[in-house]
DNA sequence: AAGTAAAACTAAATCGTTTTAGTTTCCCTG
DNA sequence: CAGGGAAACTAAAACGATTTAGTTTTACTT
């Protein structure tokens, strides 16, 4: 248990024979401080290895120099949160800022965590995901004025910073696509009807269907973040019974794993009876059926994207919010 | 902006007329308050809501409240990864810990972060993953008496906190099946070498090679954590030179998914000629190609275990270090 | 050379908490 | 009823930083 005493700005004035607040002073740059003084300080400062204090900066100042990211913990969106997460890390390397993560569990107030961050001032901005139209969490938190950046667009989306995926023309692409291959019946797998990005991209389909004159059908009763079982079920049950369906889209890689699951096992084939596509953050549905049309979303990049749209909410808050919409292809 | 101050102890004594020292010393419980005098500072404090300023908890005991969880951000390794996360996170539910992470990137020293957090007093605790033997990280960590936890064993595993899944059992385990399907020649595509959990795995399944009186290789060019296409293309090419081989064991659900892929590029089909062995910590190989056989590795109770383990040295170092060996099967 | 303004620095207070060292109050003993 | 001692509380200092309000020094003007 050898932790020898960090340095403080303390040390620094009796290295230099300064008063504490000149050291401060001058190592933030200030004017008031002689020029040659300003850089005696910042060398020994360098010498001795400072660095200050978080503790009690943030207890002087309330800056925290941290970002909280609070997301959903749905087993469905781990690959895609993993990348997120390395993202929003990456881009924080060489800042100031850490960065904290508080998943949320479907059993609990998502209003819970980010009422405490706020309230607590545990970081200086929150990036959160899943966002629904009339999110309550975007509302408070525009409400106070704190700053943040969601990851998918709220109803309020030009009054925030976002990083999204064109869910819309992910939409239209996959319809297009699966037109291409002649086929005429398609269903489409979508997110949970209340997630924003679950309209987007079903208006998205819609819309080109209408576009190529063929038919879409979205499942009712399953999800793409629905349990891997059910949706194989359903999937299943939908070919065993005839219902007419040459082409399937899913909303994840998960959930289309499980859905073509449900497919082979009714005794289709990918690319024979039915095409499918799909989307996915990391590009392995190539290998797991190669016939699988596939577009990719780019978790990381939102992640750093987020990153810097925090602090910018943080430090620039008269500027205006950054926003970012990732058109696929 | 609308950030209403927030109560401190403060706020407590002008309420009940007490000293500051008091409320402080009430609140925790100290025997020389009165018994009443404790009840009507909780009271009040509840009422009001009171929370702990973190940066003056910080800055007058040290204490932090933070567990950094520092881990390598290998794309390979990310499914994992995200349920680690989700685990530990899940654990620290209802403590007054927080957790930050950091990922640490193949281009840079392990030890920067580390160093870093010790020295900067980032954390009470650092949870770490991707162990080497003689690992520098562990090394400086015991030395320093800082309190840690992690994710595999070292060479002085008996020392420190770990969790583990058991890759010996794991190696005997995968050779004993293959050899129950009949299976004679066998190659282990293994993690990197230079990590502990790679030297169990091959042991174990030279091992049960050796008693089921089955030939075992390792694949020398490729490890479980090389990129997807490498594997593939060394699988592919191991069968079109027809080396003798009828079963695969993989280090790795992403290693098995690119492993299948090469051998199926060269003409295989699993179950046929081949029967294929992996790990894999969301379950859904099975799914891939259903004749996979799959063992599943526990990352979520890892997580939990680690952190608990990781608070257990912070408030009771003397007490025994805890340590938990994930057997599977 | 006296007066003044700018430049360069310092003293003191503050953020919220806990610890150490007292101090006051009260009850009991003899 | 004085004295002793426990019980219950308080004052002051400290952690490391920044901000506000001075103060000293220097340099310039007239």
């Amino acid at each position: 248990m050898t932790r020898s005493p960090r340095p403080t700005l303390k040390t620094i004035a009796q290295l230099t024979g300064l008063a504490v607040p000149t050291v401060s002073r001058a190592l933030s740059g200030a004017t008031d401080i002689g020029q040659k003084t300003r850089e005696r300080v910042r060398k020994v400062a360098d010498e001795i290895g400072y660095v200050p204090n978080r503790a009690g900066l943030r207890l002087r100042t309330g800056r925290t120099f941290v970002l909280s990211l609070v997301l959903s913990s749905e087993a469905d969106v781990m690959n895609l949160t993993a990348r997120l997460i390395n993202g929003t890390a990456t881009a924080l390397r060489d800042t100031r800022y850490h960065l904290t993560i508080t998943p949320f569990f479907s059993d609990e107030d998502p209003m819970r965590s980010i009422r405490h961050v706020v309230e607590t001032n545990a970081a200086d901005a929150v990036i959160l995901n899943q966002i629904l139209p009339e999110d309550p969490r975007v509302r408070y938190l525009l409400d106070k004025g704190f700053p943040f950046a969601t990851h998918g667009r709220s109803n309020w989306a030009d009054q925030h910073a976002y990083f999204d995926f064109d869910n819309f023309t992910f939409g239209r692409l996959a319809v297009q696509r699966l037109a291409q291959q002649g086929r005429k019946s398609i269903r489409l797998v979508a997110p949970p009807r209340d997630q924003n990005y679950a309209q987007e991209m079903i208006h998205g389909a819609e819309q080109e269907a209408d576009t190529q004159g063929v038919d879409l059908h979205v499942m009712q009763r399953i999800t793409s973040d629905d349990p891997a079982t059910k949706i194989e079920d359903e999937i299943a049950a939908l070919f065993q019974e005839n219902v007419p369906t040459d082409g399937m889209i899913f909303g994840s890689a998960n959930s289309c794993m499980s859905g073509v699951a449900g497919l082979e096992k009714a005794g289709l084939t990918i690319g024979n009876q039915v095409d499918v596509f799909s989307k996915e953050a990391i590009p392995f549905l190539q290998r797991f059926r190669p016939a699988i049309h596939a577009l990719h979303e780019d978790a990381l990049a939102a992640g750093e994207f987020l990153a810097r749209a925090a602090i910018e909410r943080i430090e620039h808050p008269e500027k205006p919010v950054m926003q970012f919409l990732e058109v696929p292809k």
